[in-house]
DNA sequence: GGCACTAACTTAACACTGTTAAGTTTGGGA
DNA sequence: TCCCAAACTTAACAGTGTTAAGTTAGTGCC
């Protein structure tokens, strides 16, 4: 009676298209792209079938970004290997700014757009784990860097320290999909802002 | 014979009850709150007649902002006294973290929200006039601390410094203000996150 | 085989949004 | 007094997310 395994198959199916239809769009041009009723003509649906798969287009777009927050703890994974914190909190700086970059829609959604209140219970991924929560995997590097003295003697919290990097990159990438086309200024560019970003400001951290 | 003069009188006057009552929603609910009609029912005016004074919703808002900009650059002018560049930058550091902490959803609207192209053309202010344009400012203090030899060596472009100081600074505000309702990270006290950035990032960059 | 039930849909509508075309009021100038 | 133009209103359009109600089709059971 394998009649429910296939039915079940079938909705994963169908949630799946609805998925890749929305990232696409998504991806394409924005959050604003993704309508409901847009979705559903690609897919060749009705607006409303959508509803039964997904509560809303939030919880629609939030499966597209849970997925992305993913695929930036994996994109950090490699750099475990490296020995030298030092070193390791330089590459995921310059991974971060790549992802940044590479998925500005995507990162618009995930980092530079206020949420309602949004519990690490309501994601699949899990916290604290740096294999799928990128943030845990930076905080971990950071804690290295301190128990081995890389740091200045003053820095003793390793999420503060972990705070400040993100901000740091995070204010280079999100300037430049928000500002890049603003024409007040003569931006300099990408590459050679984030580099200095992130060599200042572990310069600025690390101990002489 | 002063009727021309009464009616652009009151043409301006009730350009500013919209802007007044636009600003008010705005700074308590943010952009999506500042509807047409939601203006015009506080005004006691038809939607339409808006339109009358402004050429749509984002002109208005862009109005708003052209303001903000301006007090920016106005909060820095106090700084321009102080003799030591690098001490005028760590203020104007603190300065542009506090305007944004205060002004969380102009911030938003200003610096983490892509814009279709702005030339400067459309703005009443001047640009490169450091009273008017803070970036300006910034960049003038910069230049200053490179003229000093109070920076690194290495860095002899005070524009690509600019901006690797106001992505900083821009890290740490706009991070607070999208992401402090997210349970998924342990903040640490916004001061403490803006004072280690400031901090950090003037020390990566002035000379030993 | 036929009935009933339910998952998966569709159609139609609601309450919003920004914006515009067309019509109305009002008050000053000739 | 007539006219005209500025300043407004009413009504509508095209779009949005979302939901209530109705339809279809396929499975499980008697």
């Amino acid at each position: 009676m394998g009649t429910k395994e296939r039915r079940e198959r079938e909705r994963k199916e169908i949630r799946t298209t609805i998925l890749d239809a929305a990232r696409e769009m998504f991806i394409a041009e924005g959050y604003e792209a993704v309508t409901m009723r847009k979705i559903a003509d690609r897919i060749e649906y009705s607006p409303t079938a959508i509803y039964f798969h997904f509560k809303d287009k939030d919880a629609l777009i939030h499966e597209l970004c849970d997925a992305d927050f993913e695929a930036l703890a994996h994109e950090f994974a490699g750099i475990a290997r490296i020995a030298d914190p030092i070193e390791q909190i330089r590459r995921i700086g310059h991974a971060y700014a790549d992802f940044g970059i590479r998925n500005p829609n995507h990162y618009r959604l995930m980092f530079m757009t206020p949420h309602p209140p949004y519990s690490p219970a309501d994601s699949r991924l899990q916290q604290g784990n740096p294999e799928e929560d990128a943030y845990a995997f930076l905080s971990q590097v950071v804690t290295q860097a301190i128990k081995q003295g890389r740091l200045r003697s003053e820095l003793k919290d390793p999420e503060l320290v972990s705070q400040t990097l993100w901000g740091a990159v995070h204010g280079a990438v999100s300037l430049q999909i928000a500002k890049q086309n603003d024409a007040w200024i003569d931006w300099k560019p990408l590459k050679k802002r984030v580099s200095l970003m992130i060599d200042a400001v572990i310069r600025g951290i690390e101990r002489e």
